[in-house]
RNA sequence: GCACGGGUGGCAGAGCAGCUAUGCAAUGGACUGCAGAUCCAUGGACCCGGGUGCAAAUCCCGGCCCGUGCUCCA
């Protein structure tokens, strides 16, 4: 079995092979805290916690980065407005990122570098490329400029110079006034009177958006890392920025091995953002649907396609997580196997996942052993490929405690539901259907659902 | 306008050259007083027009339509 990936800079799937044999580093674009995290965030976060366990899964062992960028502008306005300082704003939506994600099984990272940790290792690469004659510093910043590495345009995105300046018309122009040309991008901010600010040989700021990501890889990883991740529309400008500082600064391409971006979410067919008002906070769905049941519903499309979010869509993949969870319990508390062959949907779920992450297709394969019969070796293959790979159950222990809790429940009102049935059945027995029907209305009030077989009734709470 | 991606059955959504995708819904049957659940079965699709193949949702060319990017954004 060979891993392919997708990589958005040659546009092909290749066999992935890395700097160290068995060895990932893997950095991915994390948020901006100055919001509560949405369901593009999830989507993205997700996409690439399935990278992370199917590489484990595959024997890679992997060095896992995702950054916050913990001051920005949008984080000041919201601070500004709140009277609070900026890492009040930061800090209150990254805990809130992690409940969330931590809700959805989403395994941590192995490091969380915050831009205002990193202030050190920003200045010296910045200073770096002021040395190099890459940036220049301008009224109100430093820059860096573009035209001393003409051939490293569009690698990601296919632009040319030329179609971004006619292209992006005139709303360029208001940004960034000490630009010499509109393509350039900020790598320090100078501060504006009352903003919070580091010292910096160019004057008192912060750093610009694209320098953070560049600056924490080479700390992390070095000059060379293998898996690049974000959202889409990070490819440009932020992840051809990166390319432009971190290859000018240290003189070695290509800065990573595979780039890797995740589609998006969309809502009746448009992207979901926060300016088109049709957001929906991880938090807002949690009112709906269970974390894992939304995780379920994200996994279900290949990470580089759009989803259509609706709530049919959601409800369908509530559905399956439902069943998914019942069919581990059944076959947790089943004794013996399920007699059924595995090795099949083992092999087309490993296919699938090694062909560039198709968690769509690995899911059919769940959906296969779902609908099998209970048995430990339904529960084992469960727990390894739905559970260890995709991260779609909940842990054993937890499912247990569910099955015990509803028996209990059960227990509660047994008494009473199995004197309504047996008077149901005398009525049933003299054709009396109309009592039946009324006894069934009663016990469906106090949330109890009869069904008729044909060994007689059975019944479950609603 | 330019760049990138996509257009598959009622719906969602895989497949990307030859073999039933799958799920939901629908229809028929079994079971049933009815309902529900379950089981079995069935129908139904590849945007349009060319081209290359023994063979094309699948590759190539040309349209049309949609989305995203070109400005902060996962």
């Amino acid at each position: 079995m060979t891993l392919r990936v997708y990589d958005t800079r040659s546009r092909e799937k290749r066999k992935l092979t890395t700097l160290d044999d068995g060895k990932v580093r893997m950095y991915v674009c994390g948020i901006t805290p100055y919001s509560p995290s949405h369901l593009g965030h999830a989507r993205c976060y997700l996409a690439f916690d399935v990278v992370h366990r199917w590489l484990e899964a595959s024997g890679f062992e992997v060095d896992y980065v995702q950054n916050f960028t913990d001051i920005d502008d949008k984080i000041l306005d919201i601070s500004d407005s709140e009277g609070v300082d900026y890492s009040v704003v930061a800090n209150r939506n990254i805990d809130e990122y992690f409940e969330v994600m931590d809700a959805m099984n989403v395994l941590r990272a192995d490091h969380y570098p915050r831009v205002t940790e990193t202030i050190t290792e920003i200045i010296e690469m910045v200073s770096t490329l002021v040395d190099k004659g890459h940036a220049y510093v301008g009224g109100d910043g430093v820059y860096f400029e573009i035209d001393t590495a003409p051939e490293k345009y569009g690698q990601l995105t296919g632009q040319t110079l030329e179609m971004v300046r006619a292209g992006a018309g005139g709303r360029v122009e208001k940004t960034g006034s000490g630009k010499r040309d509109h393509r350039d991008f900020a790598l320090w901010k100078l501060a504006k009177p009352g903003e919070p600010s580091w010292e910096s040989p160019w004057g008192a700021g912060r750093p610009g958006w694209h320098i953070e990501c560049s600056a924490m890889s080479l700390k992390h990883f070095g000059e060379h890392f293998d898996i690049h991740g974000g959202g889409h529309d990070l490819r440009f400008p932020h992840h051809e920025a990166e390319i432009f500082q971190s290859e000018c600064c240290t003189g070695r391409e290509p800065v990573v091995g595979y780039w890797m971006h995740n589609g998006f979410v969309n809502v009746d067919g448009e992207k979901m953002s926060k300016s088109l008002g049709n957001f929906w906070t991880v938090r807002d769905t949690f009112e709906h649907h269970a974390p894992l049941a939304l995780r379920y519903a994200l996994l279900s499309v290949p990470y580089r396609n759009p989803i259509d979010l609706t709530p049919e869509f959601l409800e369908d993949a509530t559905t399956h997580y439902d069943r998914l969870v019942e069919a581990y319990g059944a076959s947790l508390s089943a004794d013996g196997e399920s007699g059924d062959d595995l090795a099949g949907a083992s092999e087309r779920f490993t296919a699938a996942m090694d062909d560039d992450f198709n968690t769509r297709a690995a899911m059919i394969e769940v959906q296969g052993v779902v609908a099998s019969a209970a048995g430990s070796d339904v529960a084992n293959w469960l727990e390894q490929y739905a559970g260890d790979a995709l991260g779609l159950l909940p842990s054993s222990d937890e499912v247990m405690a569910g099955l015990a809790q509803a028996d209990l429940a059960r227990a509660e009102v047994a008494e009473r539901v199995e004197a309504l049935l047996a008077e149901r059945e005398g009525a049933r027995d003299s054709s009396d259907w109309a009592r039946a029907d009324e006894i069934r209305d009663e016990l469906s009030s106090i949330g109890v659902i009869v069904e008729d077989g044909p060994d007689g009734p059975t019944w479950h709470l609603a």
